[in-house]
DNA sequence: GATACGTGGGC
DNA sequence: TGCCCAAGTAT
């Protein structure tokens, strides 16, 4: 493969263009603040498929609750799935507290040292073992992910054909342009510069420190895209007063069944059949949100129901199991990401902190009709 | 190698 | 009632 950084002294321009631009330009992000394996380890797996900005906060409650691999190993699955609520990806959270588990029982309660060791762990493949090796132990090895894929195939071009882009081949070129001193800061560099600067769409090559040294100036194929499909679902808001004046409610959930492909587990609200709108005379939504997931578009409707009607209908039979949950206990529960936004736009949840001011606050976007 | 797994934000 | 995709992993 032609290389734009051939020689060991390009490289090590590369190398000095890049870190210097990673000290000036590198955002202020929580897990940057610690070497801690442990924090180093959480935020890794939060940020798997996952925006830094969606994490950081997660990430912060997350620590504040499992300050170490002792309290989240002691701690109940369904605790963890309740903060990890909304982030996605759950089995993330189940195989993150089973590794805590594992490591309590087998490792002294520490994550191992090395990117080999590491790579064991449930949960943690080749990218998440390197990220944590370099960044909290200073172990030479580099990470490939997203970013650094995209900024490595601009910068060294296409090369001869489809074998040259293969993971092998990258893993070799992140590899030999790795800051043998400054692992863990220079793949962090690598990946902030694919999430700032070397953009999927758009790149800011203007910006960028390495530029001299990239052979496409930013040119980047498309992916083949995934037909997305729409799906309509209807669910109820059953609401029981809990005395306190009515000033508290109870709303009715349901789990999912434990052996659901998507989401096992996790607590949603009940769902309505097109059999039961008709059944319980249900009039008009209260709300209508669309909801995406992966390639699927819900597009769903909320139907408040009262406990006697709910209870009357086929659905409410079915043998999942439910549960009335009190408003102020919905941040402890293992919610669905869709019924967290239904209860939170209905204004049910409650609210942890978070006041917003000056935005109109009904999201807008996926409202529809 | 392909596929399943969630969600929110940007355009 | 769009489309992309983000600090991936397991199967």
């Amino acid at each position: 493969m032609e290389n734009a950084v051939p020689t060991e002294q390009g490289r090590e321009t590369f190398r000095l263009l890049l870190l210097s631009w990673y000290r000036l330009n590198a955002r202020d992000l929580p897990w940057r603040q610690t070497r801690d394996p442990y924090r180093i380890w959480v935020s890794e797996v939060m940020l798997q498929q996952t925006r830094a900005a969606t994490v950081v906060d997660r990430y912060t409650q997350f620590i504040e609750r499992f300050p170490s691999i002792a309290s989240l190993a002691l701690a109940r699955e369904e605790d963890v799935l309740a903060l990890w609520s909304g982030l996605g990806y759950y089995r993330r959270a189940r195989m993150l507290h089973s590794a805590a588990q594992l490591l309590m029982k087998e490792h002294g309660g520490s994550l191992p040292k090395s990117s080999l060791e590491l790579r064991r762990l449930p949960g943690v493949g080749d990218y998440t073992a390197a990220a944590i090796a370099s960044i909290a132990r200073g172990e030479a090895v580099a990470v490939v992910d997203g970013n650094v894929e995209r900024v490595l195939m601009r910068v060294l071009g296409k090369g001869a054909g489809p074998r040259s882009a293969s993971a092998a081949r990258l893993k070799q070129a992140a590899n030999e342009l790795l800051d043998q001193g400054a692992p863990g800061t220079f793949n962090q560099a690598m990946m902030e510069l694919g999430a700032t600067v070397c953009l999927p769409h758009g790149p800011l090559c203007g910006s960028c420190p390495v530029r001299e040294f990239c052979r496409t100036q930013g040119e980047h194929p498309a992916r083949p895209r995934k037909q997305m499909v729409s799906v309509k679902s209807h669910y109820a808001l059953v609401k029981k007063p809990m005395g306190n004046g009515g000033r508290h409610v109870e709303v009715l959930l349901v789990q999912r069944q434990p052996d659901a492909s998507q989401m096992p587990g996790m607590w949603e609200l009940p769902t309505l059949g097109d059999h039961d709108l008709i059944e319980s005379k249900a009039s008009e939504p209260v709300l209508r949100i669309r909801h995406a997931i992966t390639n699927k578009n819900f597009y769903v409707q909320v139907f408040p129901l009262e406990a006697e009607t709910f209870r009357g209908l086929s659905s409410a039979s079915d043998s999942e199991t439910q549960d009335w949950v009190a408003a102020n206990k919905l941040p402890e529960i293992a919610l669905t990401g869709l019924a967290r936004k239904i209860l939170m736009r209905l204004d049910v949840f409650a609210k942890p902190r978070q006041v917003r001011q000056g935005k109109a606050l009904p999201g807008a976007d996926d409202e529809f009709l």
